[in-house]
DNA sequence: TTGGCTACTGAATCGCCATTCATTTCTTAG
DNA sequence: CTAAGAAATGAATGGCGATTCAGTAGCCAA
């Protein structure tokens, strides 16, 4: 075997130690989640994990930074392709959002459910991919403002942090509830449309 | 000792273990505490606890009836005494809900981090007083829609939970970095604007 | 004073599960 | 083919911590 095919088996286990986690994680939850019911998921020995991660706490900050990293990736590159003024893209946001948790329930139940215990318990961690994604959420906005179409007054970190949780909880029922994908289009057609508009009436 | 005194007593001992159990959540998390911390911190023996509560699930449950429904009555009794349309109330709302948090952190801690995951893992646990609370802020948008002032076309139950959580995130972040009680104010007056008015600028 | 009742105590139990490591299996260079 | 080294295995270990329960303490009525 060359280096490279070692190289690719070698993370073709990690991956699917990742993937047999995610989907229990997603299921019961970390402190409900035994390391030997991960392992049979995803096809190894109990032991094998250890090879890979240095602790479950390893394990589960680890499923964070790479699921995180590859949603950070495919927003920007969904994001980059879409042209328009800066509220074209907020709304392409909040679609996609909505858009990519629909096609990852168990990652996006996983994140919606753990992702703030983690943040507070997980001795020493702190979360820079998240921080990451919040940061694409602010550059939006601040672009917005920079081209006038949003309020300068407002800060960009608050408004950024409530989007992201108004998008957060949305998503925590829909997954939750475990119900049909359903109107993903409306419900980030509304979610959209309050933001930008507000929720009073027009004359 | 009278009935009533007894029965006193029997609360006063039951009310020191949900302040102990609150304290010790908030510091570390459900699962990161153990029964014997809430015992010391409420200054009771391990066992007493169970003379009050079935086991540390029940007392978890237990903690969030019992503080959420006072939150509750909090809301209404200062909602209530707020005169003017629905648009005014809503901004009481989100005013009242930060202060009610910086009023409580050990209580906004516990909520918004452990809110999520006994919805999710308690099993059987549908979490009927956190409805309530919803329910609440559903029914001002209602009456906004009502009185014509906020659109019609907009979903309340989706409209409301959006707005819980972009409130909640906001706060996990302020209960969670400990800032001080700082500009809650400017942060609820922001929310506000947005809700109401939108990101957008106007002529 | 005594006996019974209730509330409380906290040390002992017991099951659980993360982690380890002696052993086995696989891989490959020579 | 062979032997060394790497990778994987999974049974055994060890510690932890929720829960229990035999015993203690306070209280009252007779």
């Amino acid at each position: 075997m060359t280096e490279v095919e070692k190289q690719r088996n070698n993370n073709e286990k990690r991956e699917r130690i990742l993937e047999g986690a995610l989907k229990a994680f997603a299921k019961k939850g970390f402190y409900n989640t035994k390391v030997s019911e991960i392992a049979s998921e995803a096809g190894v020995a109990d032991g094998t994990i250890y090879l890979y991660f240095k602790n479950k706490d390893d394990l589960l900050i680890s499923l964070f930074e790479d699921r995180m990293e590859w949603v950070i990736e495919r927003l920007q590159a969904e994001l980059s392709a879409v042209s328009g003024d800066s509220l074209v893209k907020l709304r392409a946001f909040v679609h996609l959002h909505f858009l990519l948790a629909v096609e990852n329930r168990d990652l996006a139940e996983f994140i919606t459910v753990e992702l703030r215990q983690s943040a507070k318990f997980v001795k020493e961690y702190k979360n820079p991919k998240f921080a990451d994604y919040l940061r694409i959420l602010q550059g939006l906005i601040e672009q917005g403002q920079a081209e006038g179409l949003i309020r300068a007054e407002l800060d960009s970190k608050l408004v950024s942090r409530a989007i992201f949780g108004a998008l957060d909880e949305v998503l925590l029922q829909l997954t939750l509830s475990r119900s049909a994908p359903g109107d993903v289009v409306n419900e980030s057609t509304q979610i959209s449309a309050i933001l930008i508009d507000g929720l009073i009436t027009r004359d």
